[in-house]
DNA sequence: ATAGTAATACGCAACGCACCGTATTGGTGA
DNA sequence: TCACCAATACGGTGCGTTGCGTATTACTAT
């Protein structure tokens, strides 16, 4: 058996206070604007802590993102047996944020680390990051009878994200008719 | 209408050395590692010069996609007439693209520097910057019967361009049945 | 038990580097 | 004459790395 781990151990509070401190100047200042030093000094630790476990900045915004620090709870897909209705209920809540000015920052800054880090990407796709997953949502779809059996489950869920995505880049809100078209648009009902 | 310009006009070498240096260091180095330094250097020209005419790097990257430097002539949208025919081959262009590491990285880039510019992000939209839009390829097959009257167009664009984004960013490739599966998804045939 | 040693983590401080965005200067051509 | 240009310099900011001194912990020899 194998040696037990010499010397002292890492520090929880350091490690909490980085990803805190992370999570706090993301949403402050966004992704581009965020400075391993000014995570530092938010932390109240020195840069060769943060340096020591994360080999980069994407990395450290990916535990972030992985531990749900980065995004509000309310973007959780429900699920209330109305597949139809679910998914128009989440791309609004998504549409909404959106429209506030530092929603759409929120959103900006998650792509662009995403745009430094796979990792980010999947989780973004497997959508937002939190405990259900959008892909999870449509195969419960499935199995209740309102979708397809055959339905392309996971190229839908990209779709659903993807256009959310697009609007967010190209600065176009998406009011809550455009949920409904795009939904619509998507979800053929079985036969 | 008076005014005579006084002085000397405006070096249509420097510009177009400019916009040049840029699409290069672009495609080789892509956004991130893009430095107004290095783009001065490659011009051969003064950062003054950049600096005067344009405020932003992600302003000199709008206007090099705007010119079309930036991407490979084939992602345009053929139209011969059949719409899935012509979509799925576009996607399919596209996922190849995506494949190869160099495009996957220039895509990857150009969402970065959308999420640094609104325009570009517009573009991306429209898709891809090219003469041809991927909308009004769509509303062609409106007209041409290959689609329903009231087909919600541009959120059936979104979708397309989004799910390829995301494919893009979590790092999966995408196949040729993936870019079958998509269209025969979002593509409702008149009743 | 008690010291000594080794391994590890930590904060602090400083380094050279790259790039930023802004002057200033002097040359050149309309 | 005056806008454009290249060249050069400047103060900032953040990078990623290094060296130093100090805790904290486990192993080991007394």
């Amino acid at each position: 058996m194998p040696n037990q781990r010499r010397g002292a151990p890492r520090s929880e509070s350091a490690r909490l206070a980085i990803l805190q401190a992370t999570a706090r100047l993301f949403a402050q200042r966004g992704y581009e604007h965020l400075s391993i030093e000014g995570i530092a000094a938010e932390a109240g630790v020195s840069k060769q802590t943060i340096y020591r476990w994360w080999p980069a900045k994407s990395d450290l915004v990916a535990d972030c993102l992985l531990d749900g620090m980065l995004l509000p709870s309310r973007l959780t897909i429900p699920d209330t047996g109305d597949l139809r209705a679910d998914l128009i209920a989440w791309l609004e809540q998504l549409f909404q944020l959106l429209q506030e000015p530092d929603g759409r920052g929120l959103m900006i800054s998650l792509i662009a680390a995403a745009t430094a880090n796979e990792q980010i990407g999947g989780r973004l796709r497997d959508s937002l990051g939190g405990e259900s997953s959008l892909v999870a949502r449509l195969a419960t779809g499935v199995e209740a009878g309102q979708l397809r059996d055959d339905a392309p489950v996971a190229e839908l869920g990209e779709a659903l994200v993807g256009a959310m995505i697009v609007k967010a880049l190209s600065g176009r809100p998406g009011e809550s008719a455009d949920a409904v078209r795009l939904v619509d648009a998507l979800l053929v009902p079985p036969d």
